[in-house]
DNA sequence: CTGCATCCTGTAGGATACTG
DNA sequence: CAGTATCCTACAGGATGCAG
């Protein structure tokens, strides 16, 4: 009979996976990486870059953005450090958030980015406009 | 009575996010982010940048990836310009990939990247711990 | 004004099986 | 070897309503 002890190519990829999101989430690229992918955020942190907002200006600012996920992006910036968050207990109640340092050293990052992409896009274009007249 | 054609928050927010939509989709920085922030291109990727290597080479390599997710990403990749495929019609049929000019320019992007998370990271974690010691 | 709790849906993406 | 096709599920994230 065949070895049973022999795993399976989904077994295999099963745990392979598992080391692997356990090196991914100890990756601080990766880290990083799921952060400043993340839609919200890029957007929060550039409204930010021009200086500190309250929370309505910002659920302005950037358009289509739900309260829930304007709230869950803020409290995820706040606990790495990345926005700071003010309360004035006022009534009604006003809130501020403004770039850390560190959130302003990220927002030259993401300026780095950016700035590839608009110096690349167009050939990125242009590729896709290739590849699509090709059949596949 | 009340003006009907007032729109209500959903209403606005919605019309917002359609308008935001489409600006995103024009927005060369945000596609950009958007191809990076996938999980695997990075990945991909990186492994590329060593040397071109066949389509199962690259599945050893970067574990846990599913080959749907990894032909997709190879996919993608490809119609933007970012990774050559070369089919040797031999038997069986061999696939090689590898990074563009562009995609070695990508790589050098994701480095920088790599660098800021390398050099921020402690700082992150420290926000962190702060933070989840703090009541909220 | 600034959120939080709840519900609900779309979809990304994994498992599995099959093909040239 | 290098994929493709199908199914299925988990989770991101929007709508809504309520609270401090």
């Amino acid at each position: 009979m065949t070895r049973m002890a022999t795993m399976t190519a989904a077994q295999r990829r099963d745990q392979a996976r598992r080391e692997y999101d356990a090196f991914i989430r100890s990756c601080p690229t990766n880290q990083l990486l799921d952060r400043i992918s993340d839609k919200w955020v890029s957007l929060v942190v550039s409204a930010l870059a021009a200086g500190s907002m309250r929370y309505s200006d910002l659920g302005r600012k950037i358009a289509g953005v739900s309260p829930k996920m304007l709230t869950q992006t803020l409290r995820a910036l706040e606990r790495d450090g990345i926005v700071a968050r003010t309360v004035t207990p006022s009534v009604p109640v006003r809130v501020d958030y403004e770039l850390t340092p560190l959130g302003t050293s990220l927002s030259c990052l993401l300026s780095a980015v950016k700035d590839w992409a608009e110096l690349h896009i167009e050939q990125v274009n242009e590729a896709r406009e290739q590849y699509d007249a090709e059949e596949h």
